[in-house]
DNA sequence: CCCGTTATGTACGCTGGCGTACCGACGCCG
DNA sequence: CGGCGTCGGTACGCCAGCGTACATAACGGG
């Protein structure tokens, strides 16, 4: 765990493999992955938008490296550089496009499109076709049943999209789980690329 | 109508009463409303984290008036004046936490909680305990049937907390409305008093 | 005052996903 | 090699909310 919700931040991190997840804490319910961030972003928005506490909390789901820099320091290095100051801007837009999008997801896709759409953003996030992965920590993510998972995960290894065994995960056809996915995931890839471009 | 997605922003508008949402455009489904803003805040976050265009629709849904400030000079008063910058790009946050918190809810909140969760927030947007609301177009802002906006709206009208006809709606017992509305309606609200305080 | 229009109420069958529970299979470690 | 913990598969009953359709009620213009 990265941050704990409510608590000041010291360091923002930049992931350069793995993923990590920003999890909305709820007390009348389970709690609700917001989004999920790789090497394409970093953690921490809050600090870069003159926040120092954060009201969510980020989970390093799949391990891996980031780099680690001091709040003070990014604060000093977006004074003094308008470009970073601005591409970091923009990183915030497209954050919250994509939180947005994810919204309207949650309210309208099925549980399959939305499996598929985060597999394929979790294969882009690690840059690898095969990650570690258990059913019931991805029905956590989703915000399901791990037998709904189950079912869906059975389906789509079936037809030939995936592969799994015991907490590893291996995308075989990328392309098929696209077809499978909402379109959001392509809304949201589409969006990185031209507002961070 | 005020912004189409993917057009220029020209203007950024800063309600003054009224009610606006902001709405995602779904390709194989119904749009989605992903936020409301009243008052309290305004519309072009994008053009305050350097970004021209939007991705998302903005639609006036409850009549009103708002101050409507070139895109220009925005960003020249963000250049000139710190603290105006600081108070925008706070807003910016309080934007992402309340889209977050959205699709949080999205996910695990029942339909009678996040009507009564919008209805509440209506009320603080327009500030005013009643205005002009049908329930066809409700059920549109929840994604919802209209039939199940009838049948929530009964409920909460026996139980005496709202009052409503032919298109118009009262909030009778705010108090009692915060009982069946979900947390997020607090989350938010503190939020929003917390960071642009 | 009547009629068309708009707003609300109600019914019926359907289904996606839930809660729960139990079972088999694999793999690691003693 | 045997036992236990983790992981995945399956079943059953349940219900919120959906799609659709039709019925009533208020309002407003001619």
């Amino acid at each position: 765990m990265l941050y704990t919700a409510g608590r000041e931040i010291s360091h923002v991190y930049f992931p350069v493999s793995g993923m990590i997840s920003l999890v909305v804490k709820m007390t009348d319910a389970d709690d609700v992955e917001a989004t999920t961030i790789g090497n394409e972003g970093l953690i921490g928005i809050s600090v870069i938008l003159g926040v120092a506490s954060t009201t969510m909390e980020a989970l390093c789901q799949i391990p891996g490296r980031a780099l680690r820099v001091s709040t003070r320091v990014v604060l000093e290095e977006m004074q003094r550089t308008a470009s970073v100051s601005r591409l970091l801007l923009r990183y915030a837009e497209a954050m919250m496009v994509q939180l947005a999008q994810h919204a309207a997801c949650n309210r309208t896709h099925s549980i399959e499109q939305r499996c598929a759409r985060w597999l394929l953003m979790t294969r882009d996030r690690v840059a690898n076709d095969e990650f570690p992965l258990t059913q019931q920590f991805l029905a956590q993510m989703l915000g399901v049943r791990r037998a709904t998972v189950t079912m869906i995960a059975g389906a789509l290894q079936k037809a030939g999209l995936i592969g799994y065994s015991r907490g590893r995960i291996r995308i075989v056809n990328a392309r098929g789980l696209e077809g499978v996915a909402c379109e959001c995931y392509d809304v949201v890839r589409r969006v990185m690329k031209t507002v961070i471009a």
